[in-house]
DNA sequence: GTCCTCTATATGCGGATTGTCAATAGATGG
DNA sequence: CCATCTATTGACAATCCGCATATAGAGGAC
């Protein structure tokens, strides 16, 4: 199976989602902020934030994860303790909390844009 | 100059910004959709939009014009009546009204789930 | 035991999209 | 005629995303 997850491979192509990482990685960021976690469940409950399993491939998640990792706004350890194999457990940094801010603020205005915008659109 | 325009070239790079084709096509086909224009003055008036002429490069907003014709949402004609170089206007077709009313529905989704997560680190 | 499935992470490829910058060219003003 | 403003286009590099694939431990079926 590709990178996705449980259910029929089935011959569905994923669609090429555009700006994704906009609402992705605010996403992981806050949920380890919440607690700490892995990727596998980061994956499995990023459904909560409005992404479906079928329209997001598990390896993107993994590499946004090490790529915030790189740039200090979280760290990692294994868990070895777990079941089954072992899981590289993530937890935020205070760099990352610093970003999470951020970037929700830039959602924010990203949010306040799209008002505008339909606001334009509904005055026909 | 690069793709910019007016105002002191300066050492000032752009900066990266993500995700903002998520608005820039909208936005432009919105405006087309309430009168016919050209590239140079539909990248002056992207600013009513929130976008600063320092933080996007003219070359983005032609090259989504192209494609935006040649998915068949505007057409474009010569004009050569106008003063200075000649202008390529663009006019929205009945296509691009269907995929404007789709574009902003998406947007009114992404939209809901930016709410979402606002909401969710607001109760930490 | 052997096979299959589920959990869990990682990496490489290739095409599509994006960002930056340079080139072109007519018009205008000094 | 030289600099500047208007207006559009193309080239190149970097990044992004979907897909395929590799690895590997644990548990159940038989």
């Amino acid at each position: 199976m590709p990178g996705g997850r449980r259910g029929d491979p089935g011959p569905c192509r994923k669609r090429r989602r555009r700006g994704m990482r906009l609402i992705l990685r605010p996403s992981l960021l806050l949920m380890l902020a919440e607690k700490e976690n892995h990727g596998y469940e980061l994956y499995d409950q990023l459904s909560a934030f409005g992404f479906e399993p079928q329209q997001l491939d598990s390896s993107i998640v993994y590499r946004d994860l090490r790529e915030m990792e790189e740039l200090g706004l979280i760290e990692s350890y294994w868990d070895d303790d777990s079941k089954g194999p072992k899981r590289r457990m993530y937890r935020i940094l205070d760099a990352g909390q610093t970003r999470l801010k951020e970037w929700i603020e830039s959602l924010k205005s990203i949010k306040n844009r799209i008002n505008q915008l339909i606001k334009r659109y509904k005055s026909n």
